[in-house]
DNA sequence: TTAAATTCGATAGTATTACTATTATATTTG
DNA sequence: CAAATATAATAGTAATACTATCGAATTTAA
């Protein structure tokens, strides 16, 4: 996972590189499996102090504080995300098919069975639709992302941004579709478990991919 | 706020109906303005306990938890919404132009100053962008939902909703759009004040209802 | 109208959480 | 192999989230 291919992580993200060691490899990818398990709330360093067989002080050596372990995570995922979409694109002439690629890669993501140095991307992918607002919306937002938080996130959708001006140079609102259709999708998983009230599940596993396809090529086409 | 217009809540959502006795309602209000101020993560009924002069376990006796009066006022904004949306869609003939009237309502709810027996309701607003997403993406969410915590904002969805069907009968995903549209309405604004590079802020004040209002109509329109 | 029942708010707790200061033990380096 | 450095463990603390209990006030019912 952290080693095989880089992904870069903003040095504020963490005090002790966790790459760098043993106990700090085994705090990701244990906090990756309790995070999933338990939820960020009921989370704590204690907990994944037991499972790893290390005391809590240890891990505070590496990261300062649950969320920005959680941060740490999540940053990860969106550099993934990033070498996905570059794979995912790679020698495709139309920006078009490009872009259907990218939005079936965001809205699908968690359906792949995927490991990476032993770490289980999508509990990754549930963590990320569950716990990543909570990353963002608090009141030290601005301290984070000064300490590079949401690059890798801000790259992402920079990158499909940029898809979307090939298809349409005239386009005003490519990162505002994006995130909406980002922060979207993944809610819609959410509410398809918890909240069916809220979103419309069909019987084809894809419709949210198509929802979310369809929505925005019908925005990007014709320009407000 | 409590009193004039009747907004039905959840009996789940409180131990005592906060509504019937004075130290209820100075409850309601000042968590509010202390939410507002310095989020939901820092706030602690100990600091409301010190604002409203009333020890913490008389707090306790009203909600059980931070999170069950968090999820109180969110309720609470939902069904003022709800009595909103009835007053804006009211003697409309057309069906898409109540619909501009409720995406305009979401889009802007925050904008105006309205005071309702005491409680800031654009402050209100401020804290439903911030702090909403918190309140259903939790492991106990099955719960909160069987305890009727989210019935205002499912029934404002569905009135919306039904909107949508009457414009065009034959769309498959009205609850999805909406959620959509709400959900990415308030990340835009907290994007544009915080992380400009996920949205496209414009110079006109009214961007974010004009880019969902033609978002809704052109998915609507033409069905997938 | 007065005793019983109930509501209400205050006191004084507890277990847990998030985090830190300090010390002990390896590991690396010159 | 000794000094320097990195790493981990011990033992804390302040704050948080919550509870059990008690006395006073209010309501209810005979």
């Amino acid at each position: 996972m952290l080693l095989k291919i880089n992904i870069p992580i903003s040095e504020k993200l963490f005090l002790i590189d966790p790459t760098s060691s043993r106990l700090g490899k085994s705090i990701l990818l244990s906090a990756i499996e309790l995070i999933d398990e338990i939820g960020f709330e009921k989370f704590t360093f204690k907990k994944l102090g037991v499972i790893i067989d290390s005391p809590e002080a240890s891990i505070y050596r590496y990261f300062k504080s649950k969320n920005q372990l959680l941060t740490y995570l999540i940053s990860w995922y969106w550099g993934w995300m990033e070498y996905r979409l570059l794979f995912e694109t790679a020698n495709i002439e139309s920006a078009e098919y490009r872009l259907q690629r990218a939005i079936a890669l965001i809205t699908t993501a968690g359906d792949e069975k995927i490991e990476m140095d032993g770490a289980d991307i999508s509990k990754l992918h549930t963590i990320v639709i569950s716990e990543s607002a909570k990353s963002f919306l608090t009141k030290d937002v601005d301290k984070a992302n000064k300490e590079g938080a949401f690059y890798n996130y801000k790259q992402f959708v920079a990158m499909v941004a940029s898809i979307i001006k090939e298809i349409n140079p005239r386009y005003k609102y490519p990162n505002m579709l994006l995130s909406t259709i980002i922060e979207g999708a993944h809610l819609q998983v959410f509410f398809a478990e918890h909240l069916p009230m809220l979103t419309n599940k069909q019987a084809s596993a894809d419709y949210i991919t198509e929802f979310y396809k369809d929505l925005a090529f019908k925005s990007i086409k014709n320009t407000i």
